[in-house]
DNA sequence: GTCTATATTTCGATAGAC
DNA sequence: GTCTATCGAAATATAGAC
């Protein structure tokens, strides 16, 4: 909240704007490559100005970091504590797939800045946060579900993801309905178990 | 080439040993969060005598690069003219799958620096070149093949990418053979031709 | 081939005026 | 809230001795 802005119903905050132009360059150039004078110009101002908005260069990262966040946390919510079965994905994937197509920048700039992250994560000593991305990756590690159905929720993940951000616009004269109706169809195909037509498959 | 060395059977060439450790701190840290100093610390050397070895940094990066271009030119080779269709795609997968498992590193190094290859790439004028990352995207982008296959085809590719590099060490537990027959089966569960409706299964 | 300097640049961050 | 000016640190890269 900085300060005692006069202006109630403009349209966003600097502090807003500012996000957002760091994320369209931390998506493009990476967060190492980009400099806070290149963040600072498209906005009119200096980059002294920018520490008026926020304590540091990292700190722009970790609020940017928080818009992930809070939908991770709003998904675990949906999950509750029903165990994890295929099925289960499948609902999950579904809420995620949705997420991903509405937030895409969001989750670029996580796939594309893995290292600043883990950086920044260590130094503050921000442990001890129900992170959903640590959820999803305990999950897929978890050893009392078979080594088949783990690769089959890494994978349908796998497919919603490369299809919505490894393959560039590939997909992009797709409409979103369509693309949603293929990847949902993927996805099923991959968490559906297997009838037992011909020969019994024991993935208990 | 470096000089005219004098140990014609050493293991390894110390421009090698640079790159063995370069790799290792990109994948870990990333390119722009790795300085050429921690490079050259654990080799016992200073960050002056890399620059007899590679003109620039950025030079150690492309040398990289240059590993996995190989493994592309070769992965091309092997698909030729044949058109793609969902069975040719499960057979370059296939072969993708082996080398992904056996240059873990190369494939990891790229998927957390695309930020740093993009701005190296453009700098140097190096467009031209055959990228078998530049045929995989405009494959998945080709209008003449249906959305439905092309969902497919880049949602098996996916399913190998996800387990192999986004899921942390969740399969390590997993033999090899066994990662690779489960990754088998979840690729042909997604590149089959769907049958119209309980009817034969076509692939040949 | 590797070293000890050092040049040069750029960046994140701060101080203080307005 | 934003500016100008500057500090201090760190990085890439070079020069020249050995």
């Amino acid at each position: 909240m900085p300060g005692t802005g006069s202006d109630q119903a403009e349209a966003s905050s600097t502090r807003d704007r500012i996000l957002d132009v760091a994320l369209d360059l931390f998506v493009e150039r990476g967060f190492d490559g980009t400099s806070l004078r290149q963040i600072a110009e498209p906005l009119g101002m200096t980059k002294a100005a920018l520490y008026y908005h926020f304590e540091s260069k990292e700190a722009i990262l970790m609020a940017l970091h928080m818009r992930l966040h809070e939908f991770g946390r709003v998904l675990l919510a949906t999950v509750g504590d029903e165990p994890v079965t295929l099925e289960t994905w499948g609902k999950l994937l579904s809420e995620l797939m949705d997420q991903m197509m509405a937030q895409r920048k969001i989750f670029l700039l996580h796939e594309r800045n893995q290292a600043a992250f883990e950086r920044v994560h260590n130094k503050s000593h921000q442990q001890e946060h129900e992170d959903f991305e640590t959820w999803f990756r305990t999950t897929l590690a978890d050893s009392s579900l078979s080594v088949h159905d783990r690769v089959r929720m890494a994978g349908a993940f796998g497919v919603v993801f490369t299809a919505l951000f490894l393959s560039g616009d590939a997909f992009s004269s797709a409409t979103p309905d369509e693309l949603r109706d293929e990847l949902h169809g993927a996805v099923d195909d991959l968490l559906r178990n297997e009838p037992a037509t011909g020969a019994t498959l024991d993935h208990s």
